[in-house]
RNA sequence: AGGCACGUAGCUCAGGGGGAGAGCACUUCCCUGACACGGAAGGGGUCGGCGGUUCAAAUCCGCCCGUGCCUACCA
């Protein structure tokens, strides 16, 4: 410890170790209290609910993308001055839990029935209390600033409260109903499921058209029918063809012989049907088909069941009684073609629908079920989107939500689950129905104590809907509901734009009379490197711990959000955290080089940057050297890059200009100009430059810290000065200030950048080693003394010996460049290298020049470009021709000497 | 079938009517006292194809090809 003032530097590694700072920081925050959203406080507010992962759930990339999405809005806006609630909780998920704890039983042999339903549901929450909401403890390791305070379960009392509350409200508007329909049925999950959840497979599963002959009742031919569903013929009541038909009008209101089940069923019109397809004449199964359930409606057929829950044929089936779907389908088949009845069978690609939970093929069945009455709900929905009170990012998801609110069907909520909020609806021994918000002890209408309650649960998205309220306490009046409610934006992914979004537009309407959200912004799907998206079958989905872990969770962060841009999906590979592992040490290595020098020196403390308490950057009168006027200047211009972008939910854009101004201009640029102060001789200087080092990293760091919230608060604790809070969460986001905007220092360092560079070309291009001193001499325009404002720059960083201003007469022979603004830079090398390199040199930039004005000349040369082109395009193209001119004979009278010599 | 999006350097992708960009990979040089998870300098693209609008098109429009996604009552 003999060199005592640098011991801050002896904590620093070479590089950022992520595990040594992540879990410390995280915890300070939550002492410290910072992540809560205070609703009695004053003043901007911002709010945001997370989409509630699943109980079950385990942290995947998308959850990755979306919360460090929702996580940088949240730390911008606190940062920002706003008092901010970003809500966190878990959704119950009725299906996937439900199967999860069934498949625990399934090892002890058991089945939810063996339990009960009571145990089995006290087993669920004995499961979700040991395993469950583990994702929370994931989001909190990538550093998600949520009110974990406020954390809720869509199940828990509150919740539950706010579920009973609508569906009763809505059951007495008569917007919830109970009806016989046709829904999707799960044969493995043994419920309904709602159109969302049954997925049609992508372009359809291989399988066949069966043409079947249909004879006539009158021993006559009758006709062929073209079905994908040959087992569903035993529950056929009829046959269907288009009105407009002529090859069937003789068999219009005829019967036919159903084969195998020799029954008697009608031919009738409907226009549902299309001529094109198949053979133009549909069997009509009405319980085992949406729209076969319509037709025989309109015709007054009674469905025929022919298939239980399990998908097993009933004994309405006949003589197939008792077979499995699939496997009835292989017998109708084979015996109808011992019949001869089976006319061809043609390969088709069918669209299928299978359960989102389980992959079974889904079942259409008539069934019982309770509905909500969507059309109302949507009125207001539409409306909101088509007044702009609503907003989707970006905007071409807009189409596809009116779309399904134009066209919205009735939702079916009733699930025969038991895992989730129970149907509050009881029905009594006189055969009263009646909704109740507290459980009943009797009926309200005939004081019957034999009441019953209904068995089915409510579709999960039932609670989610309310999401944006139920977890501000709603259907009571709270301090945070008026605080935080509606909320500002949400964050979410489109695939679940109808099973969420559209309904919570829907319900905070109804429910509250107001959008519970402004600006929806849907995320990009993240999908693994060959574009295929991520999933737990194909084993293509990277473990965000792991990656966390390996990397840290600043840079999983940073990289993320890097490689999102808006609407379009991202790839993600693991190697690509590499991106943001290499960002983050860079800026640690930085901050190492500013923390020696800043703490170097213990006899002159370094004033507080910060005015008291404020956002606003450090004065610019204290920089007084190009460099630090120039980088101060161009911090200006990243502050409102990033506050632009972020405004847009240009995410990918701020993380870039953060990149570029970090890396390219502050390390690459900046540091290496401050050297020369810094390892000096002038200590007024060298005060400067350290107050501009602390200034450009305190804002820097700042302006990182939503993107990085653990690097940026480890190396911001280090600063050597009075910080106005405890932490960065909560200091002020830097807000530009224009006054140390200098055009003047911007376009000197941008000729020395420009200067510093042609000579380091040269060098690398002539074979000189950064060993050999070269003189660089400029023929300036315009007098020396843009040239001599820099010349020890550019000595220092070109490894320049001198750094001469040339008078009249220009080296002859000699490779040179031409830096706009500042003059041409010669690096005379006679003697020093061979000629013939200078010549193939000089020879390459006189090709470029030729090429380059050939352009410009033949652009100038047309009357229409001079005519019509606006007068500063065309003065533009002059100046370039003109200067190319310039370039062009210099380089051949250099090239003249050295052909001479 | 319809709708939407995308097709830009070897790879992954930004950009978007008047100078073709980034990261990775590649070539050459450099372990210079913040950083080799680094530094310096480079090579590489007729911006999917064909037409159109325009003084000017990678950028706007149309068609085509290819890819992906979403929606749908083709049994």
């Amino acid at each position: 410890m003999g060199e005592k003032h640098h011991s801050r530097m002896a904590e620093l590694a070479k590089t950022y170790d992520p595990k040594a700072t992540e879990e410390r920081w995280y915890a300070s925050w939550l002492a410290g209290g910072y992540f809560h959203a205070d609703e009695h406080s004053s003043g901007p507010h911002f709010a945001v609910v997370i989409p509630p992962p699943n109980v079950t759930g385990v942290l995947h990339m998308g959850h990755v993308l979306n919360n460090t999405l929702q996580d940088i809005l949240a730390r911008f806006h606190r940062m920002d001055g706003c008092a901010t609630l970003w809500m966190p909780g878990t959704d119950h998920a009725g299906i996937a839990t439900q199967n999860v704890v069934e498949k625990q039983l399934a090892k002890e042999g058991l089945t939810r029935h063996d339990l009960g339903r009571e145990a089995f549901l006290a087993r669920v929450w004995q499961w979700k209390e040991e395993k469950g909401g583990v994702i929370v403890r994931q989001l909190q390791r990538l550093g998600a600033s949520c009110d974990w305070e406020r954390e809720r379960f869509t199940m828990d009392e509150g919740l539950s409260r706010a579920v009973r509350e609508v569906f009763v409200r809505l059951y007495e508007k008569d917007l919830i109903y109970r009806g016989q329909r046709i829904i999707h049925w799960c044969v493995r999950c043994h419920t309904a499921l709602a159109d969302e959840e049954a997925v049609t497979t992508e372009g359809g599963e291989a399988s066949s058209l069966w043409h079947i002959r249909y004879p006539a009742e009158d021993g006559g031919a009758g006709l062929v029918v073209a079905t994908t569903r040959p087992e569903t013929l035993l529950g056929d009541v009829g046959v269907a063809v288009h009105p407009d038909d002529t090859r069937y009008q003789a068999l219009l209101g005829k019967q036919l012989m159903l084969p195998l089940m020799q029954r008697s069923i009608p031919v009738f019109a409907d226009t549902l049907v299309d001529k094109e397809f198949g053979s133009g004449a549909v069997k009509v199964t009405p319980a085992h088909d949406a729209n076969d359930f319509e037709m025989g409606q309109r015709h007054h057929l009674e469905p025929l069941c022919i298939m239980d829950s399990q998908g097993i044929i009933t004994a309405a089936g006949g003589a197939y009684a008792g077979l499995d779907r699939f496997e009835a389908r292989k017998r109708v088949v084979a015996d109808l073609e011992a019949q001869g009845l089976l006319v061809k069978t043609e390969p088709h690609r069918v669209p299928v629908r299978r359960c989102y939970r389980c992959e079974t093929i889904v079942e259409p069945a008539l069934s019982l079920q309770w509905f909500v009455k969507m059309a109302p709900l949507a009125v207001p929905a539409l409306a909101a989107i088509r007044d702009g009170s609503l907003r989707l990012i970006p905007d071409r998801w807009t189409g596809v939500y009116l779309h399904w609110m134009e066209n919205i069907r009735d939702w079916c909520i009733s699930r025969q689950l038991w895992w989730g909020h129970r149907v509050p609806v009881w029905y009594c021994d006189r055969g009263h129905e009646f909704a109740a918000r507290t459980d009943p002890s009797l009926c309200p209408t005939c004081a019957s104590t034999a009441i019953e309650q209904d068995p089915d649960v409510l579709d999960t998205w039932f609670s989610s809907w309310l999401w944006p309220f139920s977890t501000m306490g709603w259907p009571d009046d709270t301090a945070t509901l008026r605080r935080f409610y509606p909320t500002d934006a949400l964050v979410t992914a489109a695939d679940i734009i109808f099973f969420w979004v559209a309904r919570m537009v829907m319900a905070g309407y109804e429910l509250l009379g107001e959008c519970p959200f402004r600006d929806v912004y849907l995320n990009s799907i993240v999908r693994d490197g060959q574009g295929r998206k991520m999933s737990k079958s194909l084993g293509n989905s990277p473990d965000p711990i792991d990656v966390i872990d390996q990397y840290g969770a600043d840079a999983l962060r940073f990289t993320v959000v890097s490689i999102a841009p808006v609407g379009q999906d991202v790839r993600f590979d693991t190697e690509r955290t590499e991106f943001g592992r290499n960002f983050a040490n860079k800026i640690w290595n930085a901050a190492r080089f500013a923390l020696m020098h800043l703490e170097a020196d213990e006899r002159s403390p370094h004033p507080d940057p910060l005015p008291a308490g404020e956002g606003t950057v450090l004065a610019a009168a204290a920089a007084t050297s190009l460099p630090d006027r120039w980088i101060l200047s161009r911090l200006q211009g990243v502050i409102d890059e990033v506050r632009g972008a972020l405004a847009a939910y240009r995410f990918n854009d701020a993380a870039s200009a953060l990149y570029r101004f970090t890396w390219g201009e502050v390390c690459d640029w900046y540091l290496e100009l401050s050297k020369p102060a810094l390892y000096g001789d002038d200590e007024a200087a060298k005060a400067g430059v350290r107050r501009t080092l602390l200034t450009v990293f305190d804002q820097t760091l700042r302006l990182l810290h939503p993107f990085m919230p653990f690097l940026t608060e480890e190396i911001w604790q280090a600063l050597p000065m009075t910080r106005p809070t405890a932490s960065i969460c909560i200091a002020p986001y830097p807000l530009a200030d224009a006054a140390q905007r200098d055009d003047a220092a911007e376009a000197r360092i941008g000729e020395l950048i420009a200067a510093v560079t042609a000579v380091r070309n040269i060098r690398a291009e002539l074979g000189i080693p950064p060993s050999t001193p070269v003189t660089v001499r400029i023929a300036a325009e315009g007098g020396g003394e843009r040239v001599r404002a820099i010349e020890g720059f550019i000595r220092t960083l070109a490894k320049a010996s001198a750094v001469e201003v040339l008078a009249a007469e220009r080296p002859s022979g000699e490779p040179s460049a031409v830096v706009p603004g500042l003059g041409e830079v010669f690096v005379p090398l006679r003697g020093a290298v061979d000629p013939a390199a200078v010549r193939e040199r000089l020879e390459k930039d006189l090709g470029k020049v030729e090429k380059e004005l050939t352009g410009v000349d033949g652009k100038l040369g047309r009357p229409d470009f001079v005519d019509k082109a606006p007068p500063d395009i065309v003065d533009k193209e002059r100046q370039k021709a003109a200067a190319l001119r310039e370039r062009r004979a210099t380089l051949e009278k250099h090239l003249a000497v050295l052909r001479a010599a």
